[in-house]
DNA sequence: CGGGCAAAGCCTAAGCTTTGCCCGGTGCATTAGT
């Protein structure tokens, strides 16, 4: 039976009750249809979930779909179930009874294709057990999704190490995979595809600008000081909003504040209870918390259009985060204001968040460990063998993975003809480029907050993106003087064409290998490399010294 | 890396400064003990 447009349209009406499809989710329900995978960038609320829902609902197998929370998992099937008047959705998790979960696996396994599961919602630490993803792949699978997939790129070997893990999954599968995410730069987009082993993916990504977001950066020079600038705008601010804090300590004490000046405010962090957490966030959407000041634990999953300021009292861990964080306001279209309260001292705590270790003498061992196995090696089996803890054991096994020391684990685990000493090294040196970048990213977030020039081509730079004016909508575009006069500040409107490389080039360099050109922004040349991260070269000193050379594409 | 707190230091009693130390974000799963 070959599934149509014309199915998915029926599917679409007359389960979810929508009758008609917007463009953007009939091309991706398309390719996938064709057997491709799709990666979607698209902010929440536009109607992502759809271009997996309904392709899932008419495909005859199960959709498996990994989400990084176990709430939000709850949510959408539940919305599913809902919608479709019928246990057609699962959620398997550490948290769910046996017998709930021999009836979500059956339900998979039924026979009865009226009845089947259509969705298996699990977290990527369940898919990285061996038991049940050999269950998975006795399944009839028709679609793995990936939602909330810039977690991939973002939660590295220290965090989540199961997410570097679901590629394994993909391979083994070979259905079609959908990726979603609300933010993904184009490094970002590149890393999730590799992840992922995505072929020849369909990727599809909406512009990233958001004119409807004011953009403000506050300087700050006392600590004291920027708290109660804090506090006093909140308080001066009408409507639902957020405000973001780097610790908990921080979220608990303003959030305090805020309530003692009678604003109805509550703060958010994993520090809470559950029931407090989801209090909070109830709250928030329900309209009777008007602020919630929260550490980056509050924002997935939540889908209020009316937030009308997201203030940040220390500035985020990259760009990505920032755009992220202030990409929940203003989902409604109307006037909102991103305030950035900005000391050069905050980045030291996002420096020190950024920097991994990792212990080379345990990599080593763990590698002489796989070596010294006459045939592909189990995770359960290294466990043992190595008595680390899990969450390190994927950990290094990530690193040993990416760097080619070992194989992919599908089949198990199998060195590679690398000597022990060579092996660690690779890893470290793995280690030590994914820190340089995350360093280099808190360094973008830096040179934003400093920024002269207008925020918005700046970020949007940030995101491959070109604003060709300035955006009018910015602090540095509507200070007094600078508006002021015949175009003041583009001291040097023709240099904006000669530029020596186009965005997303590669170039080289002679001491930082190689690198993708990012964009362009007041005579500065933005480059990612693939091993020291982020830099910026003024553009007219690389001409001049002849610094990057253009690679030519590869074939 | 820097903020914040507690203890020590200063040098003559009550209060201020310096020194030393620890801590800091995201969630899954799992385990021990009620």
């Amino acid at each position: 039976m070959t599934i149509t447009l014309q199915d998915l349209q029926d599917t679409a009406a007359s389960t979810f009750g929508w009758d008609d499809l917007r463009p953007g989710q009939e091309r991706a329900m398309e390719a996938v249809l064709e057997g491709h995978s799709v990666l979607c960038v698209m902010p929440t609320g536009s109607g992502k979930s759809a271009i997996y829902q309904v392709p899932a609902m008419a495909l005859p197998g199960v959709a498996v779909v990994i989400s990084p929370l176990i709430a939000l998992q709850h949510d959408q099937a539940d919305s599913i179930n809902e919608s479709a008047g019928l246990a057609r959705a699962h959620v398997i998790n550490s948290g769910i009874r046996k017998s709930e979960l021999d009836a979500a696996w059956e339900a998979a396994e039924d026979g009865d294709e009226s009845t089947r599961a259509k969705f298996l919602f699990l977290a990527p630490e369940q898919v990285a057990r061996d038991d049940v993803a050999a269950r998975l792949r006795s399944l009839d699978v028709s679609l793995v999704v990936v939602d909330e997939a810039h977690c991939v790129s973002s939660w590295g070997h220290d965090f989540r190490p199961d997410y570097l893990q679901l590629g394994h999954l993909v391979r083994e599968l070979r259905v079609p995979v959908i990726a979603l995410t609300a933010t993904a730069s184009r490094p970002v987009q590149k890393e999730i595809v590799e992840r992922l082993h995505l072929k020849d993916p369909v990727v599809m990504a909406m512009g990233f600008d958001r004119p409807n977001i004011s953009l403000d950066v506050v300087q700050h020079v006392e600590g004291d000081e920027k708290q109660r600038a804090v506090r006093d705008q909140v308080l001066a601010l009408a409507g639902p909003g957020l405000v973001y804090v780097a610790t908990k300590k921080a979220a608990d004490t303003l959030a305090a504040e805020l309530q003692e000046h009678g604003r109805r405010a509550d703060a958010y962090h994993a520090g809470r209870r559950k029931k407090e957490r989801e209090a909070v966030h109830e709250g928030f959407l329900d309209g009777t918390i008007d602020v919630v000041v929260a550490t980056t634990a509050f924002g997935m999953g939540i889908d209020k259009p009316d937030v009308r300021f997201v203030i940040h009292a220390d500035i985020s861990d990259s760009l990505d985060s920032y755009y992220q964080e202030i990409g929940r306001g203003g989902r409604d279209g109307l006037d909102t204001q991103a305030v950035l309260h900005y000391r050069p001292e905050d980045l030291s705590l996002r420096r020190f968040f950024a920097a991994k270790s990792v212990n080379r003498n345990q990599v080593r061992d763990l590698f002489v460990l796989i070596a010294a196995q006459d045939k592909p090696v189990k995770m359960k089996k290294l466990k043992e063998l190595s008595g680390l803890s899990p969450r390190t054991l994927t950990g290094l096994l990530n690193l040993l993975e990416t760097s080619e020391s070992i194989g992919d684990g599908v089949k198990g685990y199998r060195a590679r003809k690398v000597s022990a000493d060579e092996a660690a090294a690779r890893a470290v040196e793995q280690a030590e480029n994914r820190e340089r970048i995350d360093q280099s990213r808190v360094e973008m977030a830096r040179r934003y907050a400093e920024t002269k020039g207008c925020r918005r081509q700046f970020l949007l730079s940030y995101f491959g993106e070109d604003l060709p004016e300035p955006c009018g909508n910015c602090d540095n575009c509507t200070r007094e003087g600078a508006a002021a006069g015949p175009e003041p500040a583009e001291a040097t409107p023709a240099a904006e064409h000669d530029v020596p490389f186009e965005v997303d080039a590669t170039v080289e360099h002679p001491e930082w290998g190689r690198g993708t050109v990012m964009g362009y922004e007041e005579g500065i040349i933005t480059v990612l490399f693939d091993s020291v991260g982020y830099k910026t070269l003024s553009v007219e000193l690389v001409m001049e010294k002849d610094l990057l050379a253009a690679v030519p594409p590869e074939r």
